[in-house]
DNA sequence: GTCGCGGCTGAACGCGTGTTTAGTGTTGAA
DNA sequence: TTCAACACTAAACACGCGTTCAGCCGCGAC
């Protein structure tokens, strides 16, 4: 049942989709039915006969965002290293749409959202051990919790930036892109060569405390520190 | 015209007032007045007799946990520094619906989200040029923007967690705010203290790049780097 | 008393939603 | 030509929404 390759990229039904993307990424998952129609030029009621309902429409958007992005990723392997993802996809203009897709799906808790954090993990574990191996990057005590809170962190920072200063024309979302980044690429730089803290004291006190946590006895004592 | 001192925060409306935040941090601010109603026990027509409109309702929401916010500051102001205001607020667990109600509005860019991001960011320049002063954090080149990297890192980063692992029950916001800094502290603490990078290159070189860009000659050229 | 008044409600209104239904026009095969 | 399948639409349906309206109840003032 995999209608991925079975079906073209033109005609009305994919035509539906697009504006469906378009119209979701501008307004949220929100958007009504007839306004895709309108979007794409038809009737609401055919928007229904392709697509069967709002959701399955939804999850055609969904399939079809995460198809572009794995094969985007494909096609930048290299480029797309250091977990600049999303800045290699926003520099096609016009894929700005799917972009803005994204975005809302992270915002919303939506599948595409989710799998696409997925990917960028699993990417970033990659190339950041990759990193650590040619001696570019700092070795961690745990690789995965790092890469999973650079991840949250920088693509939090996104999301957050973007929903506080939404562009008034939401075809601009790369621009809202570049603006994020050209700000807060100097601190993020500093932040990744000079660290924070002058003091190691924050971080040995906390290696000990996991290492050796307080209440130590022998007795079994389960992970919850709501004692503390 | 004032309100905050003018009514008790007990009888019908405060109820009314009540169970709508606890329904907007529930299900969001799309929540109906009707389910509204019903959480606070009355008839919808009240809600509206009580507070005008939806939109009223939910701007009397907004003034309310935002009092609520200021006047929690105030009273932990020690404990509150170093960006930690959050996981104060959570402590207290009958006051995790005003958290929700303040991760919903961060999420749907209210104003409440936007205020609540504006003093986060006030506070933490403040405690951090105390930090620097004291030797415990490194000065920065562009301290406004290191703040503002910070606080958009870390309430990006807690936003996008909980929208990805949503609490079953949306009464334990504050446990899925623990489980997220359980998680992701050991790496923020290392990052803070040792960095990223092994090698100051790319700091550098950025820093060269932004003091003599590309294409100098005196033309005046405009900031947008299109052509890198 | 009985009046007024404010808290409060059930029922309805108008509207926008997703979806259905009945029917149109077109196209290609028999 | 005739029939069937197809893309497509106008109109309506059922429903949930925010909101309004007319009126009920209980209580203090006169």
């Amino acid at each position: 049942m995999r209608s991925a390759s079975a079906e073209p990229d033109t005609g009305t039904r994919a035509r539906i989709r697009d504006a469906a993307v378009l119209r979701f990424a501008k307004s949220g998952f929100g958007a009504s039915v007839r306004s895709i129609a309108a979007e794409a030029g038809v009737s609401p009621a055919l928007v229904i006969h392709h697509f069967g309902s709002k959701d399955e429409l939804h999850a055609a958007c969904d399939e079809h965002v995460l198809a572009w992005i794995v094969e985007t990723k494909r096609q930048n392997m290299g480029k797309a290293a250091r977990g600049q993802l999303l800045e290699v996809l926003a520099q096609a203009d016009d894929m700005a749409p799917l972009v803005g897709y994204v975005l809302r799906s992270l915002q919303a808790g939506g599948s595409v959202g989710r799998t696409f954090v997925e990917h960028m993990i699993d990417d970033a574990e990659q190339y950041t051990a990759e990193a650590v191996a040619d001696g570019i990057v700092r070795p961690s005590r745990d690789e995965r919790a790092r890469v999973r809170y650079l991840v949250y962190s920088s693509l939090g920072a996104l999301m957050l930036s973007v929903t506080m200063n939404p562009p008034e024309d939401p075809e601009d979302v790369n621009a809202a892109v570049r603006a994020f980044t050209d700000d807060l690429y100097l601190p993020m730089l500093e932040m990744f060569t000079e660290g924070f803290l002058t003091t190691r004291r924050m971080l040995d006190d906390y290696l000990l405390y996991v290492s050796d946590p307080p209440g130590t006895g022998g007795e079994a004592e389960d992970t919850d520190g709501t004692a503390a």
